[in-house]
DNA sequence: CTACTCACATACGCCTCGTATGCCAATTGA
DNA sequence: TCAATTGGCATACGAGGCGTATGTGAGTAG
């Protein structure tokens, strides 16, 4: 064969990581032992230092990973919308969502900012507040939204609204209803956005 | 004495929770050694086992005295608005600017949330979102913001963007101007609860 | 074919946490 | 005032978990 060699390398990477997205999202970062989910990989933690230089290392590359997957998603759903604005709310309501799965929400909106710091300062990861930047910068030169208004500092602060009501919602004992006043809200908030007529 | 003993107790929790708000605060909860931090209070784990279970309950302990003290000084300040709505959005931005001092928004907002879990949880925290939930309840009585919202949804909202704009700020190479742009967002974001004329 | 590289495992020591146990001072009741 | 007792706090011990140094064997290049 060609390259088994690099095959195999970037299937241990990957063994490691998908075993760390799991016990990350799962028991948690601290929680996790590496003994434990690398020998869950058939691995150990040899091989997790020589590919991510240690624990954290393994939780940025899981966390890139994480990223991609929602910025994918979050393009899919909102690529549907017939206005640019509703466009922009589908989005952020698509972000709501998938802060309630409990994977997405322990390792990129506890575990991750918690252990890496800001999320703003991570190298890779933050595609899907990129793109709601982008959006946020073109309703503004379409006179939708108000003109003073710094996009990405806006769409900041609304992952952070998101976030709050993703959690809201799944500590709830009625999701459902939960679910329906924590949008209510939320589109609220983002009401304050647009140029009044 | 009259009591010298429930005085000395007292003041062996004092130590130990100034010393525990000193650590997390400045290396974070996860690198505060129990052993470091309690020798530099002149005591050991010992007594911090006994007075607060573990190093979770001691992190409680030092979040609500945190929390309460974040509380008097929002009604501290707040209380000099004109109207309610302006009361309200005071509130509001000393909140932020609180959230920019290292030790409350790593203790407050870092790891608290991260060892804690979520902070609507929390027993004894969370004065100040009371304090917002109230004055939106009252702002909605008389008409000022939207019948249509669950206040303290929307209070837990603003609290996750103003946290945010926390972050924001503080990670910021030029803070002055990060500020403006970040308040400025904030309060356009809190116009979208306002009623319309 | 030989020597080198490198992916990964093994082995070791340090540190941290939690618990079980012990000690001494303060309180209580007479 | 003097036992008896409580309980605040320290000490001692064991169990992991992490990071590093070192070893090994398979792949690769010249």
């Amino acid at each position: 064969m060609h390259r088994p060699r690099k095959e195999m390398i970037a299937e241990t990477r990957a063994k490691l990581i998908a075993a760390a997205r799991q016990a990350f999202g799962t028991v948690g970062y601290a929680e996790a032992s590496m003994d434990d989910f690398t020998a869950s990989a058939g691995l150990t933690r040899g091989a997790l230092y020589h590919h991510f230089g240690d624990k954290k290392g393994l939780l940025q590359a899981v966390i890139a990973e994480i990223d991609g997957e929602m910025a994918v998603r979050v393009n899919e759903v909102a690529s549907k919308a017939s206005t640019r604005w509703q466009h922009f709310v589908d989005e952020c309501t698509t972000y709501i969502e998938m802060a309630l799965e409990p994977e997405i929400q322990r390792i990129m909106f506890r575990d991750g900012p918690a252990v890496l710091g800001d999320p703003a300062q991570w190298p890779n990861a933050s595609a899907c507040t990129a793109s709601m930047t982008d959006h946020l910068t073109a309703l503004q030169g379409e006179g939708v939204v108000v003109a003073d208004l710094d996009p990405e500092t806006a769409a900041r602060l609304i992952n952070g609204a998101s976030s709050q009501a993703a959690q809201r919602i799944a500590n709830s004992k009625d999701p459902e209803a939960t679910s329906k006043k924590a949008i209510a809200a939320f589109k609220q908030l983002l009401e304050g956005l647009r140029k009044k007529p």
